[in-house]
This record gives structure tokens, sequence and C-alpha cells, in this order.
DNA sequence: AGGAGATAGTTTAGGCTTCAAGTTTTCAAG
DNA sequence: CTTGAAAACTTGAAGCCTAAACTATCTCCT
């Protein structure tokens, strides 16, 4: 009935690696999770309001920015590279959402901030995006959603961990 | 102390997203994770093998294909258009990991198949692509495993059913 | 001051991805 | 047959993304 006897069997004899087949399931399960959400939002995301999901992650970096941001920073805080930044940022200015501005003290850099139409049209992207993903996630009890919350916190961490270790 | 109740005094005055805030959360979380660990794993599979995911990701479905598959049928699997298939196969063909075959019956189609390299080189990378997942999730307990896998299955269900329902 | 090295940002080349339009072939009626 | 719709695949344009090279500016040490 039960073919992990059979696995673990194999596997027992080869020099270690028990685990392993479990963490990939694990791994695969989460990624494909991750795309059907992501997908999904994407295609709501385009059909919507013509927008792609980068460049809704780029106003809501500046929503939550006052002063606006220099796009070394949003590169840091978005985990992508300086040159995707700059490449994003002009379309997004060429679309009057967001304006550049020279920095006093510095004049190598610069800092970008949300229009008040940029502002204006993020408000109304977040707040259809905050609906998608309660929708797309309503069917979980709370109690799974705790859990679920706390077991990807431990992930990540472990992963954080993992990485600093022998990952260098 | 909690600023719950505060946030659920508020919301609970609108007219229903009580979870929403909640929800949006375990969304963030659920993928900074994955990305944070598909970041690595790209970054690794550029290094060591100087290649990417998609082409892993290709060869992995063709891996498990003896007789070959169709453009079309990759696509599908890959969940990715068929222009993509093609750029992609270009490539790999053009490296000697796969080849083209005339389809007999249809003319229109063509089968790929893995090349004798392709086979070699892909079971290098495989192998250790399920050391690093290995090493990147290490950090759990098989508690917490099960309970993730379990969790994510239950999640990506949900997503399915709320997409099959007002998604449509 | 002057110059080495770091930092901010841009540019370039190339790969990934989608959407939409196009080609060739198949299939199903008529 | 033949004609029209559907299917398999490719192409082209445009956006996203990275790595590496480049420009301009700043900092700090002497």
């Amino acid at each position: 009935m039960t073919p992990d006897t059979h696995v673990d069997a194999e596997t027992a004899l080869d020099h270690a690696p028990a685990g392993h087949k479990d963490d990939l399931r694990l791994w695969l399960r989460m990624l494909s999770c991750a795309r059907l959400i992501e997908a999904e939002i994407r295609r709501r995301l385009r059909a919507r309001f013509d927008t792609t999901l980068p460049r809704f992650d780029f106003l809501a970096q500046l929503e939550r920015a006052a002063e606006g941001l220099t796009p070394g920073e949003i590169s840091r805080r978005m985990m992508v590279t300086g040159g995707n930044v700059t490449g994003l940022a002009a379309r997004l200015e060429e679309e009057g959402l967001i304006e550049r501005r020279a920095v006093r003290e510095d004049r190598r850099a610069v800092t970008l901030r949300l229009t008040p139409q940029g502002r204006r049209e993020f408000a109304r992207q977040s707040a259809a995006h905050e609906e998608w993903v309660a929708e797309l996630l309503g069917g979980l009890s709370a109690t799974d959603r705790a859990a679920l919350l706390r077991l990807l916190d431990r992930t990540r961490r472990g992963v954080r961990a993992a990485m600093s270790e022998g990952g260098a």
C-alpha cells in the first residue's frame, strides 16, 4: 500500500538524502502556489488597470515614503537591480505617475515621488489588489491562515540562515 | 498594548473587510518567501551551470517524457505561452541539449527531446538543485514541513476554487 | 588642494515573457 | 473536391530583468 516504505528503504542505503525528496516536494508546491496567485494578480492588473505588478510594487514603495525615495533605495527595497529601477522609473514618469526631483546635497542623486495623479491611481489599484488577495485566500480558515503565516516566517528565517552560512 | 483591538473596531465598521489586511500580510509573506528561495536558486544555476531556471524547468519536462513532447504540450505544462517555448527551444537546441524531430502524422507538429548530452547535463543540474533545496529548507522540522505541505495544498485548492467561481 | 576609491545613476547587451498577428497544415462539412 | 474554421507553431513588438561597463559626483586621506 505505501510506496513510502519502499522509497525509505531505498534512500536509506544512500549516504544521506533522507528528506531531500520531501524538501523538493515542499518547494515545488510552494512555488506553484505562489505562481498561481501571482499570475492571477498580474492578469487582473493588466485587464482592469492596464498595468503590471512591477509598476504596482514600485508605486507602493513610493506611497509609503512621503518625501520620496532615491532609485538606489527603491532598488534595495524591491530587491532588483539599479538598471531595472531606471527603466521602470522612466516609464512611470512618462505616464505622469511619478516625478523626479534633484537632491540639494548630492548632485549625483535624485528623488522620485508620486504625482497627485500617481497617488490617486495607486489608491484605486491598491484597494482592488487588497480585495483580490482576500478573495483568492478567502477559502482558508482563520486557524489555517495563522498557522501558515507562522510557518512561512519560520521558513524564511531558516532560508536566510542557510544562505548566510553556506551560500556566501 | 494590542493594536489589534483598535484595528478590529475600526474595520468592523466598514462593510466587511474583516480579514483583508491579514490576507494581504499572508500573501506578501508567502511571496517574499518564495522569491527569496527562487532568487537564490537562480543565482546558483547561473553561477555553477551558466543556465537559468526556465531552461532547467524545460529540461525537467523533457526528462520525464521518454518520447519527447511537442511545444504545445510543454507550453501547457509549464504554464507559459507558445511563443515563449519557441524561444527557449531555439536556445536549448542551439546549445545541443535538445533536438527537434518531425511528427509523422501531423506535419504542423514537432517533438522535442533531450539529446544524450542534454540528459547528462540535466542529471548534473538536477542533483545539485535537489541538494540546494534541501539545504535551504533544512532548517524546518519534519513536523513543520508536513504541516506546511498540507496548508499549501489547501491554499492552492482554495485559490483555484476562487478563480473558477468569480474570476471567469 | 589633489587624487584614490567609493557611491549614485545610467546605459547596453542579452535572456525571459506576454500578446497579437501571421503561416502552414489539418479537419469537417457541403 | 473545396472551402472555411481550428490547431500547431513562429514571429515581432514591447516590457521586465540582470550583469557589466560607463559617467558623474562625493569623500576622505595626505
